[in-house]
DNA sequence: GTGACAGTTTGTCCGAGCGCAAACTCTACG
DNA sequence: CGTAGAGTTTGCGCTCGGACAAACTGTCAC
């Protein structure tokens, strides 16, 4: 195993609050991984044995219904700690992972835990942190899905890959990786027609700039009053 | 502060890795507060200055929105650790907790966790276990909502009410609090209308039983052959 | 007992958005 | 450079379920 720069976990936010030998002890027990473009990093239902914090790429995190609908639950940007299934006290993982952009991650074995967490026990309270922020975000969700109506949500969903993954270009902000009408439909319990409607209506307000697999948003001040107007 | 019982957490599958001394020592920092029906436990965007395990009784956790809806998000159930707002680093409630009958809980001062965990690490596990399966409980509850039509999604919320806190009784199995038609309208996202047209369609197929804030399910099974029909 | 009110039922109307279908266009790959 | 295929756009009809409205009923307070 190739020694592990102490800096690579500057970019995570979980280990913010660990001193440099505490980090130095928590890489000993990694090693990074590529993952192309396309490749699935972990599936639903395997057994949860690795956990990871994702330094370089963008990863999607889909749930497949019994059905065979899936459904985007969402997106893993660098610095992220992901798969975190075992320290939730789950066997399996409970989402499919895969790169939509060729990505690079730390990777633990779920075994490593509990010794991490016996030495850093500042690492559970991370943890703890993590989940919490997901729990409180899948409840907007609920909250929107519930409530608002199709535009109101991709204009929240748009929003929020804004802030998450949005990157300053020529005449607007892009969404930073490679985006389909079908993954937004996924994101916002819609299908990829009504989306397609959707941003070509805002293109033609000027908001939006559309193009195959990209999105720009060249208004996002406008985009914000879509999404929090009532029921315009 | 009146001492409390050991046997008092033996209803809390979150602490039933402690040790006795433990319990007690837990217990020490807590005191127990009677909550009647229709009053509130705390408020959503209040400091969140204590954190609780319901004795008995049953809560009901709502959010509102903006604009002013309100989305049920789950009942508490006895034995459940519930207002962990700052646990999972938060300064205030995400949502509203109130009592649906007289209840009774554990109380204690968001400040004694620091203390207790550091006592008892176990606490934490315990509440990241607890923070994990909620989150796949919100993460099912939206791919319903992104996938499913609303009968399902009324069945689904009615069968997990069932197994939350079904009581057997004479002629089926019925949810054992007060719930109204609008309540069951906040879960799954829809007008309580929309709900009480399809109470009233499957009371006539004799799959439930209706009432005044009651619902009795007479045959479980059929519910769930709704629920899980893909497009009936 | 008798209001008053919260909760429920049912009817009618209508529109957002989905299903289906077909055409179009970029991109990658051979 | 040409072709296959993935991603996108758009039209049309229809249905699910929301909005509005009104009547009904069980429960509680007085």
């Amino acid at each position: 195993m190739s020694a592990l720069d102490r800096s690579l976990l500057d970019v995570a936010p979980g280990f913010a609050t660990l001193t440099g030998e505490e980090i130095d002890l928590v890489l000993a027990h990694a090693r990074s991984l590529r993952y192309p473009k396309g490749s699935t990093v972990f599936e639903q239902g395997a057994a949860a044995d690795s956990f990871f914090v994702l330094l370089h790429g963008h990863l999607q995190v889909v749930k497949l219904t019994p059905a065979g609908q899936q459904v985007v639950i969402r997106y893993v940007v660098p610095g992220e700690m992901f798969g975190i299934a075992v320290q939730m006290g789950r066997q399996s993982y409970p989402a499919t992972a895969q790169a939509v952009i060729d990505s690079l991650a730390l990777v633990w074995p779920s075994s490593a835990w509990p010794t991490l967490v016996a030495r850093c026990p500042a690492l559970a309270e991370s943890a703890l942190h993590i989940v919490g922020t997901r729990l409180d975000e899948a409840h907007v969700r609920v909250v929107e899905m519930a409530t608002e109506e199709v535009e109101r949500r991709v204009a929240h969903a748009l929003l929020r890959l804004l802030k998450q993954a949005g990157r300053k270009v020529e005449d607007g902000i892009e969404v930073a990786f490679p985006i389909t009408r079908e993954d937004v439909a996924q994101m916002t319990g819609t299908t990829l027609h009504t989306v397609s409607r959707i941003l070509s209506a805002w293109e033609a307000r000027g908001l939006v700039e559309g193009g195959r697999q990209r999105i720009v948003v060249r208004d996002p001040h406008g985009l914000f009053a879509i999404a929090e107007t009532p029921k315009a």
